[in-house]
DNA sequence: TCTATGTCTGAAAGCGGTTTTACAACAACT
DNA sequence: AGTTGTTGTAAAACCGCTTTCAGACATAGA
């Protein structure tokens, strides 16, 4: 291992010098930078950095706590932050809990260890207070999720709203009956998502019945069960929102299964839109996040964070969209097949 | 910031004790040991990972290069690396190359700078000779690709034999025209996985038109666009084998926006074996990787270099298999719709 | 010529642990 | 009692780099 008393030596000047030449060349004469560059160059030295964090107390990495990063929707937010992240010279450390809660505090630790200057939650389903604590010591911020009652950092969209909207769509299609497959309902989001719903039946004094709301797990097998679940309870809506587009797709899986057509028969709306909803058939329409997007804010968020600096504002709302494909239509609209 | 030497005075012992205490209980008095537990407990003192990696020289942590973290094919090895890493008390630092041969060299810096110890590269398009120079300092699997001529570790499916089996179920099924979506060549796995084609046309003295053998770059789009050029060019083969599930559906579509139907029309058969693969309609025949066991396998396999243990086999193949869905029929099967 | 000012550089003290070395204390043997 | 061996602890060196502090030297001004 060549280190910085070699390269030293070789230049035939003293280890401070090499470090100046390193990170502030403006500090020492021309021609004696030359010199140790020259001497770097020869014997490829490559400083250590894990010495250099000890000594400067800072890590240049920052800690990703992702519940599920086989799913394309937090991959994305990943690719956003991960995009930022390289360019402000971080580097990002992935957890993925699998969504285990225990593994999510688990992760807690490295940020203690100083592994990490600072942490994205994707997922926060662990105990608030830790959280808190946790982010009273050291820079978080959550993306996507939230802590009900906190005023962490937060980057994500307003998901009562975009249920809202998803809701208030179908009904302006005229749908009364509509039923709604939610996600796990211990996770915030899929609390309100589902308050969305409940809020666009209520302003248009339309009454839920009850056995149209089911709780899924936002797999696509649980859009599917649920579907079906409707199917056997002879409660058929016209119309469902579904918390994700995962679900969503089930729910018309579930539905064709039957023999019945989408959007014909019975519309359906997701969340997310995952690239595969556009591409699925019929493709769906769904309300979009801006993945990428909140991937990217929250990490400038952090990075703000990181380098306390003043920050106006540290609950972030991004826009989503509703996107109208083929899986939804007006109640009752007589389709002429082929044209 | 409570340090070991708090610890030490609390606990009336050097601090080489407490160090002990926490290593190598087993070496130090009961007594002691107790004493300096509680003065931890009392603290709550956080041991500096960065002061004990700088003195072991290590990290504990990997270095995951993935191309695109967004495919799920990807997420789902990365998935796979992460769990067996995290059961052996190893954290995942992610690189995302984006698809970017520069992006993807600049990572190996991590791993000369100490920030990891080792490292496993789901993608290897950058100069073959860097790899192997990096390599020999330093413990490097590759999973998913390999690099050709060189005998670095691998672990992967047999790309080739994997396509020879595609092309050559389609050959069973009494298709002869059989046209190829391959992968960017430039990509080894993409070569393999054409060779394999190559090679089940040859065995079955089946001629191949050139024109027929076209170039994509493994994304819906250029599966779409590609299969419209077999058509633009009047050249609709019977069958197509397409270098991932990806390119397959986007050729599936291109056969339907034309009005025509798979597999009646023409039968499609692609590699990977996607969630999303079995959901789409219709449903893909398909050749699949056992994701997650190469994630595994690779991790297991990097465990072993790091520790320097006797490693028997470093180049390791996975079975793949062909499954067999809808998307795939006999040539000139009379088709009885609706049952 | 002598002092003031500024620019560069080197010595040394950390950063916060781990590990080696040395030694003290005590038990067990001749 | 004197020697040897064992065990437990403290002191100090070390990992490799950063940064402070102060000294050396050169140039400019008095």
């Amino acid at each position: 291992m060549v280190g910085i008393v070699d390269v030293a030596k070789k230049a035939n000047v003293s280890t401070a010098t090499v470090s100046r030449v390193l990170s502030r060349p403006e500090a020492v004469a021309e021609k004696t930078a030359q010199k140790v560059l020259k001497a770097i160059e020869v014997l490829n030295y490559q400083p250590n950095v894990l010495a250099r964090q000890l000594r400067r107390l800072e890590t240049k990495t920052i800690l990703v706590v992702v519940p599920d990063i086989t799913n394309p929707f937090f991959s994305k937010v990943l690719r956003g932050i991960e995009s930022v992240a390289v360019a402000k010279g971080y580097q990002v450390l992935l957890g993925d809990t699998g969504n285990d809660v225990d593994r999510e505090s688990s992760y807690l630790n490295i940020l203690q260890q100083k592994k990490a200057d600072g942490m994205v939650l994707l997922t926060a389903r662990m105990e608030p207070r830790a959280v808190e604590e946790i982010a009273r010591e050291f820079p978080v911020v959550l993306a996507c999720e939230y802590i009900e009652g906190s005023s962490l950092p937060t980057v994500s969209i307003d998901n009562i709203s975009g249920a809202r909207r998803a809701t208030e769509y179908l009904i302006g299609l005229g749908h009364q009956r509509i039923g709604c497959i939610s996600g796990p309902l211990d996770v915030v989001l899929s609390k309100d998502r589902l308050k969305g719903f409940y809020q666009a039946m209520a302003r248009n004094s339309i009454t839920v019945e009850p056995v149209l709301v089911q709780e899924g797990n936002f797999t696509f097998e649980s859009g599917f069960n649920l579907m079906m679940k409707f199917f056997a309870l002879n409660k058929l809506p016209t119309a469902v929102f579904a918390a994700n587009d995962e679900m969503a797709i089930g729910a018309i899986k579930a539905i064709k299964s039957k023999g019945l057509n989408v959007p014909e028969d019975v519309s359906v709306i997701g969340f997310d839109d995952l690239k595969f909803s556009a591409i699925f058939e019929p493709s769906l329409t769904t309300i979009a996040q801006p993945a990428f997007k909140i991937g990217e804010t929250a990490m400038e968020l952090l990075m703000k964070l990181i380098n306390k600096e003043e920050v106006m504002q540290e609950q972030i709302i991004l826009e989503d969209t509703l996107i109208e494909r083929e899986s939804s239509a007006r109640l009752g609209k007589n389709f002429s097949h082929g044209m």
